[in-house]
DNA sequence: AATTCGCCCTGTCGGC
DNA sequence: TGCCGACAGGGCGAAT
């Protein structure tokens, strides 16, 4: 699912949309649209300049002259930019023996339920297979007011660890950590992906709770989910099914993945079977012997702190 | 007030 | 080969 690195990666990919004007736009499934009816959106952003392209947790803002307008990619959510002439590109998603595998500008399809069209020719498309994406309008550029985004939490890439930690952990909380960490109102952009991750890097047990990490763990933590961020934008988001950068090429940080998705498989450090569970709704996979529930192992610890720097 | 749960949705995959 | 259930899960709103 697109998280911070993959929204962050399509935002950098979405460059040359900045600068333009939407000469027109399309729009498809009613339900993803919030905040105006497709055709009063149409006839809104006919003309408007598309002053800046922001990323805020795992949402995509298109700045306009007088209006936002706000993507969410759900589970299956892309963003892609056709320059000019561009040729539909049929081999967008294609699957070859279990893996999909394909590069080019996505078509125009069923799944495809937003166009816009530029001054200059190119496109911007939203194409959306499972449907759990959002299309949001907001009216004047105060998009930060809006419901969905005044309740995010920091933007784990601009903090400050330490300050962070003081003002921000709940304590108290009897929640398991990697439900805090999922959550967005604590950290923006962070998803189950990179939750895990996170976790295996900083050798702690998903389903230990918040109170009980320490607050050396809590500060290890922080630096190992920027870590698996950076790592993620760094190598262009994770793709594993459905995720494309705008030119609807993969991303290549899949491989580069410790734990998520390796249930089963030996821990890549110390030969472990992965354990694969479920814990606060969402698959989870830990590595028994790195990331221990009693805080009796030391060695998973020093292990991440050279891990980490 | 804090936390969990149910639901939305459809392509893919394993089992029979 | 083909059918079918299980699974993937972000975030909202209801329930506890």
């Amino acid at each position: 699912m697109p998280e911070l690195p993959e929204v962050e990666t399509i935002r950098r990919g979405l460059k040359p949309i900045v600068g333009r004007r939407i000469q027109s736009a399309e729009f498809g499934l009613p339900r993803l649209i919030l905040g105006a009816k497709a055709a009063e959106l149409t006839r809104r952003l006919q003309g408007q300049l598309i002053k800046a392209v922001l990323r805020r947790g795992k949402y995509l803002i298109l700045e306009l002259d007088k209006d936002s307008l706000v993507f969410h990619l759900g589970m299956t959510g892309q963003l892609t930019f056709a320059p000019a002439h561009a040729k539909e590109d049929t081999r967008f998603l294609r699957t070859v023996t279990g893996l999909q595998k394909a590069v080019g500008v996505h078509p125009v399809d069923a799944h495809t339920h937003a166009i816009l069209h530029l001054d200059n020719g190119g496109r911007m498309q939203f194409r959306d297979p499972r449907t759990f994406g959002k299309i949001l309008f907001i009216a004047g550029e105060d998009w930060k007011s809006h419901p969905r985004l005044s309740k995010l939490g920091d933007e784990p890439l601009d903090l400050k660890i330490e300050s962070f930690l003081a003002k921000n952990y709940p304590s108290d909380s009897k929640r398991s950590i990697k439900a805090l960490l999922l959550d967005q109102s604590f950290l923006a952009g962070v998803g189950n992906i990179y939750a895990d991750e996170a976790l295996f890097l900083s050798g702690i047990h998903p389903k230990k709770l918040v109170s009980s990490v320490k607050p050396a763990e809590r500060t290890c933590l922080l630096e190992a989910v920027k870590t698996v961020l950076r790592d993620g934008i760094r190598n262009q988001g994770t793709t594993f099914s459905d995720y494309r950068k705008p030119d609807g090429s993969s991303g290549k940080n899949f491989e580069r993945l410790k734990v998520y998705g390796r249930g089963g498989q030996p821990c890549r450090d110390c030969k472990t079977v992965l354990i694969k569970t479920v814990i606060a709704q969402r698959g989870t996979v830990f590595c028994p012997e790195c990331q221990p529930l009693s805080a009796g192992k030391k060695r998973a610890i020093s292990k991440t702190v050279d891990k980490v720097h």
